[in-house]
DNA sequence: ATGAAAGCGCTAACAA
DNA sequence: TTGTTAGCGCTTTCAT
């Protein structure tokens, strides 16, 4: 393993200008550049981290802090944070707090703690005070994704405007027994996946001169499962049955066709379903959804950081940044039966 | 934030004796022992990783690297190696290898080398020489899941093992019509994600004095969709038609029950579908499978690679470790009609 | 069992 | 533009 005095000594200068070459920072003439990036390339060198590290104080290191890995949004904004990490020349430390309380303490309390990035992006978290505490404690930049935290910038989604849209689009097609699934409260407690979508369902109603019905209201925990469920309780009473169903994710969007299926309703004909997300699997059921691409929320999260992590920069970015998002309708919605 | 110094000067001893009491390494008398766990306590004091690197030459942290994070099997394993690695006070390096081919060349060549870790656990992963020459330079211990890696040590699931046993459950059912749908030749040049599954279905057809039809066989993508289409082709035509299917993996055969059901197809009452992974969703379809689990395959790498790591210890850990699987029988599979 | 001190490999003043 | 040099905060000999 070349050291950066094999390199000095092979292009024939000082260790400082190997530094200076290498890492951009200082002036360096034309001619040492070559000599030294040859000279690098030639023994295969890459600068310590840890060395450089200590000696600078930046470790090129980010750390990306979820509360699971197993669900596809989470994935997918580490997915995309990762790459743009990459092309920044930045590692990544995956902080996974999906372990016990005992562990996410550990996480917070000495993990976090070592020194081993330079600044940090966590995803759908919500935190205790304690844990603000001890990320403000770090005296790193943090972006969220999915906020708020208190003093961190986040990014987020605009719930309100999303979920009247979509109820909107159902409205528009001439719906007016529309249910909707939400989170449920205990869920929310945990995560900021917002049980509160259920208030622009609720205003775009109003607005239309509908009441919102509480039997057209139903809770589940994102899954497809948890759709499924609920999409069966919803449209088990033929009495009382609404001809549309707006869930709060697409995996639970999913559940609610294979439940109209089993129960042999044919959607869009008997039943429109759509959700939220833009879920890999959203294509191919057909789902009318409203896509939020967290791919894009990642790589936009690190943007932010990146120019957080520049030194005489004060960047102007606002508190919070909404995030993008778009209705897609595909074959799961029509106009109502009759 | 508090240095060793601090730490040492709290309790009274020199910083050699807290490094000594803090790490576990070299003797210290019970007294100085508490008397510096508490000087650390009270002033919240975490080593420097860059530092305690720098000099010792561990950096405890680990690299885990996969080919995509955004498959159930993947991010599986990155969950049950991370909690592992973590309990064993482990930072994780995540590598991504889903970007593009310099992408994946900058890894290797920059990333990987700057001496971040202290070991590395490979997934699934289909390494060019270069790569593997270029992990060997580390001089590192490397573990891999779903090998086999040329010097390194792997679990690997024994593909012909598990697909005759899958086989072997729809014939014992009295299925002699039995369709397989495998990995894409393609597909398997880029991940060890087993085309050669293949082996053991028709070894088990074999034996039970069955020849097998290349009507029967089918290739896909490991996704759902996949499974769909390929499915839609095995069951279209009415003639030709099986009375079971096995599919290399749970997400083609969770296509394969949603194609059945579209062509009026009642699973298992007209068809038998089975899968291979265990994955989340398999119980939610009634999916009989053969489950090997990912999360505890990522526990098990981080086992071998911190026995690795243990500097005096030879470990007498054989080239490749089986992994274990367990036939899941659910209400997809049943006799054949008639 | 403990402390003094020499690095670990780099970066960043400072001087030239 | 370049080199000299003093650290960065730890760990680990080597004495004691």
């Amino acid at each position: 393993m070349a050291s950066i005095e094999d390199v000095a000594q092979r292009a024939g200068v000082s260790t400082a200008t190997v530094s200076r070459a290498l890492s951009g920072n200082g002036p360096v003439s034309a001619a040492a550049r070559l000599k030294v990036t040859e000279a690098a390339a030639a023994l295969d060198y890459v600068v310590s981290s840890s060395a450089s590290s200590l000696a600078s104080g930046r470790t090129k290191n980010v750390g990306l802090m979820v509360p699971y890995l197993t669900r596809w949004f989470f994935t997918s904004v580490v997915e995309g944070a990762q790459q743009a990490l990459m092309r920044h020349g930045y590692d990544v430390t995956l902080y996974n707090l999906s372990g016990s309380v005992a562990e996410r303490e550990k996480v917070f309390d000495v993990f976090l703690q070592r020194k081993r990035i330079d600044g940090i992006i966590t995803v759908s978290l919500k935190l205790s005070p304690t844990e603000v505490q001890r990320l403000h404690a770090l005296d790193r930049p943090a972006v969220g994704v999915g906020g708020p935290i208190d003093g961190v910038r986040t990014l987020t989604l605009d719930d309100d405007a999303v979920s009247s849209l979509a109820t909107g689009h159902l409205l528009a097609l001439g719906h007016t027994k529309i249910a909707h699934i939400g989170g449920s409260e205990d869920y929310d407690l945990e995560f900021h996946i917002p049980t509160n979508r259920r208030h622009g369902y609720e205003a775009a109603l109003r607005e239309a001169g509908i009441e919102p019905r509480p039997e057209f209201f139903a809770t589940a925990d994102f899954t497809i499962q948890g759709g499924y469920h609920a999409a069966k309780q919803l449209l088990g009473n033929p009495l009382l049955r609404p001809t549309a169903i707006f869930a709060s994710s697409d995996e639970m969007a999913i559940g609610c066709i294979l439940a109209a299926r089993d129960l042999g309703l044919v959607v869009p004909r008997d039943i429109s379903i759509m959700g939220i997300d833009g879920h890999e699997l959203s294509e191919f059921f057909g789902l009318t959804t409203v896509s939020q691409s967290p791919q894009a929320q990642g790589e936009h999260a690190v943007e932010i950081l990146m120019n957080l992590l520049v030194p005489g920069k004060h960047p102007e970015i606002p508190e919070n940044s909404p995030i993008d998002y778009e209705l897609i309708v595909r074959s799961s919605t029509s106009r109502p039966p009759e």
